[in-house]
Order: structure tokens, then sequence, then C-alpha cells
DNA sequence: ATATGCACCTGTGTGC
DNA sequence: TGCACACAGGTGCATA
């Protein structure tokens, strides 16, 4: 479900009630959860106060006191809740963090069960994250273009690629390669210096704004206070197969790139 | 290196 | 309270 502007937004709304609260008895109501886990026992955390939520490209992180942190992938229908304290958690739920000093639990579900959560503490070597590229809203025109240009595949593909850059997902790729009027299969190495430019401010501009709508909301996305995002009113492309391109009324069509739905504007955005 | 297809799961929408 | 199938904000792995 979530990428970079939805993740952003998620920890942003988990921040004012975490920071200072008090961990609790957790509850793991779903192992797997913590397939991915190899760190320090889960009940060292007990009686630790949260520190603050940050985020590194689509990985959502709760800072703890004593240098431990713990690192949500939310994949496709991840999300937070904020519940009563001992409010009875739904079937999809799989993990209780009760928190003392606001009065209630969090509650991490995740319908589908793809998602994962590990402990990390203060020295734990934690490859999801290591193994992740630049924030793409850190990151400079050049060493962007420099990494278009190593790449010989599908620039869609690249923009998926977690290990090039970080956080980007299937909406916004496409929304960001429609702003910037590239098609979607065009070969990375094949894009060029002015191109390349031109996918970078298209990138942060498209971020940027769904960041500051908060995330798109298309099925069941919402942040942990139940709000939904804004910006699926925004989306040029992502899920409009045969609809007009708003900028030159062309049919929006749809085709396969990695696996993966894209949605473009056969005019707009023409193959090279 | 790059591409493809499947696997991991559950739910929803569509067409028959 | 029919049934089959496609599809979904994401990876990870095995195979060409």
């Amino acid at each position: 479900m979530p990428e970079l502007p939805e993740v952003e937004t998620i920890v942003r709304g988990l921040a004012p009630r975490l920071k200072g609260a008090k961990i609790g008895r957790i509850r793991v109501l779903f192992p797997p959860l913590l397939r991915r886990t190899s760190g320090p026992a889960l009940r060292e955390l007990e009686g630790k106060r949260i520190l603050g939520t940050g985020r590194r490209g689509k990985l959502a992180l709760i800072r703890c006191e004593g240098g431990r942190t713990l690192v949500f992938h939310l994949k496709m229908t991840g999300q937070f809740l904020f519940a009563r304290r001992g409010a009875l958690p739904d079937k999809h739920t799989r993990l209780v963090i009760p928190l003392s000093g606001t009065g209630g639990d969090l509650h991490f579900r995740d319908i589908r069960k793809f998602g994962f959560m590990c402990f990390l503490g203060p020295a734990s070597p934690s490859p999801e994250i290591d193994g992740l590229g630049p924030e793409p809203l850190g990151i400079g025109r050049g060493d962007f273009a420099e990494i278009l240009e190593s790449r010989r595949g599908a620039v869609k593909s690249l923009l998926l690629d977690q290990r090039a850059i970080a956080g980007i997902g299937n909406i916004y790729a496409d929304e960001m390669l429609f702003r910037a009027g590239i098609h979607p299969l065009t070969r990375g190495s094949s894009l060029g210096e002015d191109r390349a430019k031109v996918l970078w401010r298209s990138m942060r501009a498209v971020l940027r704004e769904a960041i500051a709508r908060k995330g798109s909301s298309i099925r069941d996305y919402a942040g942990p206070d139940g709000e939904p995002g804004g910006f699926q009113e925004r989306h040029r492309v992502y899920g409009r197969e045969g609809e007009k391109c708003l900028r030159c009324g062309s049919p929006i069509r749809r085709i396969r790139v990695g696996g993966r739905s894209s949605f473009f504007c056969p005019r707009c955005q023409r193959p090279v």
C-alpha cells in the first residue's frame, strides 16, 4: 500500500502521540511478523520511552531509549491505528504496543501479512536499511543522473528498485514519469543529462506535493488517525486507463513493465 | 546484467 | 450465502 509519501505521513502522524510514551508489554499476535528479526529480545523494550519516529525509504522507524529502534515495512496492506487501551484487536491486527502515558494502544494491522518488523539494538546490523539507495528528496541532480546513466533497463523499473533509489512505488513512478514526459520503457542510460534533470525535478515535485496532501488513498490507505490522503485527486495517469489525458486528451494506456501495471499517455510520453 | 514468472496472502470488483 | 478470475500503494527468489 504505502509508498514514501504515505509512510512519511504515517510517521508524522504517529510522532505526537508516541513521543515520550512508555512502552508496555508488547503482544505479537502473528509471530511471522518478526521473521526478519535476529536482534535483541523484544522484552528489552518494556518500560522504555519512545524518542520519536522516522522514515527511510518505505520503512517506518520508531526510535526508543537505549539506541533501540523498531523498523516496520508495511508492504501492501500494513497500517497503524491508535486504539483505546485494551481495545480488542480485530482479526487483521498483528501487533499491539501498549503505551503508558497516552492511555492508548498502538495497533499494527496487515491484511495480507506481507509486512514485517525488525527490532534493532544499538549496534544491530540492518540489511533492510543498509541495502537501500539514497532518498529521492535528498539526492542531488548530478548523482541522480549518474544512477540513471548506469542502468540499461527500463527507467520505470529503475525507479522501483529500492537499492537504486529508496521510497518510490508504482503510483509515484508513473506520476513522475508523466510529468517528465518520459515513456516508462525508456532505458535509463538513454535519457541523457537534460531529461535526467527534468525527471529529477518531476520526482521532487510529485513527492513533495503528495506529502503535502498526505498521500494517496485509493483503496484502504489511511493515516493512524483514520484520515485519508488527498493526492489521488491529483493522479494524472495512475489508475486512469482509457480516460483522457488531462494535458492532451489522448486515452491513457496501461502496459506491463517489470510485472507491474504502468499507466502513461502515449502522446505526452513518446517511446525513444 | 536484465528480464520474467511465481510466491508470499487476503480481499474486492467484474463478468458469466 | 454462485463461481472464476483479474487485480491490488511490495518485495524476494529461482530461472532464463
